[in-house]
DNA sequence: GTAATAACTTAGAAGCATCTAACAATAATA
DNA sequence: TATTATTGTTAGATGCTTCTAAGTTATTAC
């Protein structure tokens, strides 16, 4: 067992990675919000454990077994935020706080019947995948709405890089997962991209949105 | 707000403050299985936050502030052990443990949508109070099984002092809270208790087992 | 290619919750 | 009451996670 601590290193590494490829200590600092000699002599940890792979000056790289421990914890988490929006009511843009913390649970029968009860999802309320038990994860190719081009009709599937700030955003303007959306015209200046949706709802969304909602072609 | 460790000590305090009238630093440190010199840092720590009273070679007494932050630890415990129970399929013998992590999650908003859910439960699965929203605990005046008189009809209304294996028992012998049961004998030498119940069953209680059931009479 | 800036590391300290060892006070017992 | 046993306290140390201050290496800019 790895410690509260640990786990939200390990989760913090994997992300990261995954979309900057490499950490730098200097990122996970900024990301966990936690001053970097402790970032660094914790890395040295995790090292020592064989979660990852540590040389001086060097990105910070998880090993096979650190990605899959960090992978059974976003596995928590997300079967957690389905959890709490499914079966509990709660809205997209209020789940991530309370997992947060119920992930670091010990307890495999709890998350096990969390599964169970939810029917075994493959993703979470933000459309992100959940890993497996074993802790693999198929990220399904998306496009984002960004690189969509005029004319195009696609459906909402995931959104990324959320905040509360921005899911409350989409609730707002009514984008949820599935909804349709038919690609009017993409400003060239700007990247912005204007839209139709729910039969009669037209929106102009910009870049920073666009690039955060990944859609499926129909 | 009080840390995982501070709501820990103030909530075995004031379970044995109830069962007990007082509360010694060897029975806290027996209970929490922590050694006596650490529950009486604790305890001293525990007395320059206004929570208990503290004086040298003399009993811990949680103030009125203490007991009310226990008694919101107590909540958050029981509310949940009943949130396992009835939302998620678990067993009473199973939902202890999950519960003692999950009342320190800081989500007020999550022990609201519970309690929501449940429908503002007044007891647990195991028949003991939830306290309220602000910490008053109500005790109904139920009686032991084992100071029950032969003929007398009662129904099972809570257990205490309860351990997961005395949980299966009751299970095993289809001892259910709301069960009736009539009292058949009870023998003087060794307070065991004979009864009826679910129309076919009969068994002999020990002592230990029937001083723990609470029954309402009918 | 040197100087300036940013990133990284080392060293040392602090808070929290825990421990052991040693000593002090109270309670039980003979 | 004197002795013994139990309970409580103090002092000092440890592991974990965090910090600041100070120095080192790498990168960027001129």
């Amino acid at each position: 067992m790895y410690s509260y601590t640990e786990e939200n290193y390990l989760k913090a590494l994997f992300n990261l990675a995954s979309s900057k490829g490499e950490v730098s200590v200097n990122d996970l600092s900024k990301h966990l919000a936690i001053k970097m000699p402790t970032v660094n002599s914790m890395a040295k940890k995790l090292a020592e454990k064989k979660l990852l792979l540590y040389e001086s000056y060097k990105p910070l790289r998880l090993t096979e077994k650190g990605k899959k421990e960090a992978a059974l914890v976003i596995r928590k988490h997300r079967l957690t935020e389905m959890f709490l929006v499914q079966e509990m009511g709660f809205g997209w843009e209020e789940v991530h706080e309370i997992a947060e913390q119920i992930e670091h649970l010990q307890s495999p029968l709890f998350f096990e019947k969390m599964d169970e009860i939810l029917g075994y999802p493959t993703i979470d309320p933000h459309g992100s995948p959940i890993p497996d038990k074993t802790g693999k994860l198929e990220w399904i190719h998306y496009e984002k709405l960004s690189d969509c081009t005029p004319g195009e009709t696609v459906k909402l599937a995931a959104v990324i890089h959320t905040t509360d700030e921005f899911l409350k955003f989409l609730n707002n303007h009514q984008l949820f997962l599935g909804v349709k959306l038919k690609v009017k015209s993409v400003e060239s200046f700007d990247g912005s991209v204007r839209i139709t949706y729910n039969k009669t709802k037209e929106e102009t969304l910009s870049l920073t949105v666009a690039e955060r909602l990944l859609v499926e072609k129909l």
